[in-house]
DNA sequence: CGGATCGTTGATACTTGTCAAAGTACGTGG
DNA sequence: CCACGTACTTTGACAAGTATCAACGATCCG
């Protein structure tokens, strides 16, 4: 990555910008990248937003996707009556702003949770790119059908668990995710409000708290507001798989479930 | 559309193959086209399905997409317990086996409602055409983000709506996509089961019944098995907006709210 | 015609939402 | 530095929504 002087994008915090090249690009994504892209003078500007900034919004012309370098955001839908809804957490690696490319304008709006850095990709000149970087290209497809399984993940989620399930899979998707970023799988904070948990969930912030303080006091975490540890991964993962499957006479409480 | 001698793919049935050129998948795809791409030798077979017959299935290696040229399907996620999750019913227009490029193999499976139509894109050739053709390539990732898109709608329904409710979208939904490929958008046939309904819509077959069986009574459509005639769009369109909103004071059943 | 699948409906229990109240953290301005 | 207001969190009691279980009727297809 390089440095170079201030940025004066609307609405970024006033920092020194740092640029990354296609194959650091790739290596976010997760993919692999050929070496021909390493000498290439075209780099990609960081810009820095502060909690509770706004990196894109409903409406606005689509021109751009991001990649989150650092930080972690909340993508929203809102919804005829103002309602907002929860749709992800995106953190570290996870590609912005694909729902604009269809109407040429974002549907959904994107807000930092915490400070954080996300990196430009002028879409028209990556698809530009694409041509010449096959690697590239790739890993703009993979990333996109990355979004798509979770998308779909979630759906199924959201359809067929209940809420101490998805409450249970939310902390272990956490998990994952932290681990995947270097950083602790069995202690961290959450970054969001009850409220934007029991959203993302289908679930109100009181159900969501339930949930939490009843983990809690079973002994299956160590919750401190929004400061969690997992204490027991395994009774966790148990709750993953179904209630609300038919004709399920093993169904349980999460109580009895450990008391067996 | 070209018409050939006979295919024998696995699976398919057994018909004379047409092909589609690249205008055709773009006028499918519903984008623009440059007339560049109209006297292309290069083109793209159709494969027909019955009823029951499986497309593709989980963990088979990724290596086409495809586009529904005509009929019902219905795109299914299976989760560790074997228990299906009907993710969508795509239909003409709609791309399929996006999901399967992040991993290289699929990870939902696709099965065909009635007899349909689909066109097979092998995926490594429409990435090549994609750098000739920008409007192809525009065209596959302006449907990539249309199916984004529809799962974001699909969450947030999934999310925030009560069982009514989400039947009621179901329904418009329908209406809407058949009105698109000049159907009538007032009576149609649903091609799904009670369970399959259900299982797209978060909730038990009984439960999909019942709320069929409630906007029948109610004279909001007429109801015999799998037709349904849309008798008060505006009553469903009503519905289609939440209970399910917090705090919300204006809270009614279908039937007070029609009283009112 | 008979079996299997699909759809409807009712009774009941459980899950989750709703409303209310109180406690806790946090930031701002005095 | 403390006081205050605001936002966030927890918890309880109750109501509403939905799942579960069961039984029956309807339809389709061989």
């Amino acid at each position: 990555m390089t440095k170079t002087g201030n940025t004066n994008l609307p609405g970024a915090a006033d920092s020194v910008t740092l640029w990354s090249s296609l194959p650091d690009i790739c290596k976010l994504l997760n993919t692999p990248f050929d070496h021909a892209m390493a000498n290439e003078e075209c780099r990609f500007q960081h810009v820095q937003y502060k909690a509770g900034q706004r990196i894109y919004t409903v409406g606005q012309t689509f021109e751009m996707l991001y990649i989150v370098s650092a930080g972690f955001l909340k993508n929203v839908m809102i919804d005829g009556d103002g309602n907002e809804q929860i749709l992800s957490f995106p953190m570290k690696g996870d590609l912005l702003g694909v729902d604009g490319i269809h109407r040429n304008q974002y549907c959904s709006e994107v807000a930092a949770l915490s400070d954080c850095t996300v990196i430009l990709l002028p879409f028209k000149q990556l698809s530009l790119l694409g041509k010449t970087y096959v690697a590239l290209e790739n890993a703009m497809y993979g990333a996109m059908s990355r979004e798509l399984m979770r998308d779909h993940t979630m759906v199924a989620m959201l359809s067929s668990l209940s809420a101490e399930a998805r409450v249970a899979r939310f902390i272990i998707y956490l998990s994952d995710r932290f681990a995947g970023m270097g950083y602790s799988s069995k202690q961290f904070n959450l970054c969001m409000t009850r409220q934007e948990i029991g959203s993302y969930l289908g679930m109100t912030l009181e159900t969501a708290s339930r949930m939490l303080s009843s983990f809690d006091q079973l002994g299956i975490i160590s919750l401190k507001l929004r400061s969690v540890e997992i204490l027991d991964l395994q009774a966790l993962q148990k709750l993953r798989r179904m209630p609300r499957s038919h004709h399920n006479d093993a169904k349980k409480t999460a109580f009895s479930r450990l008391a067996a």
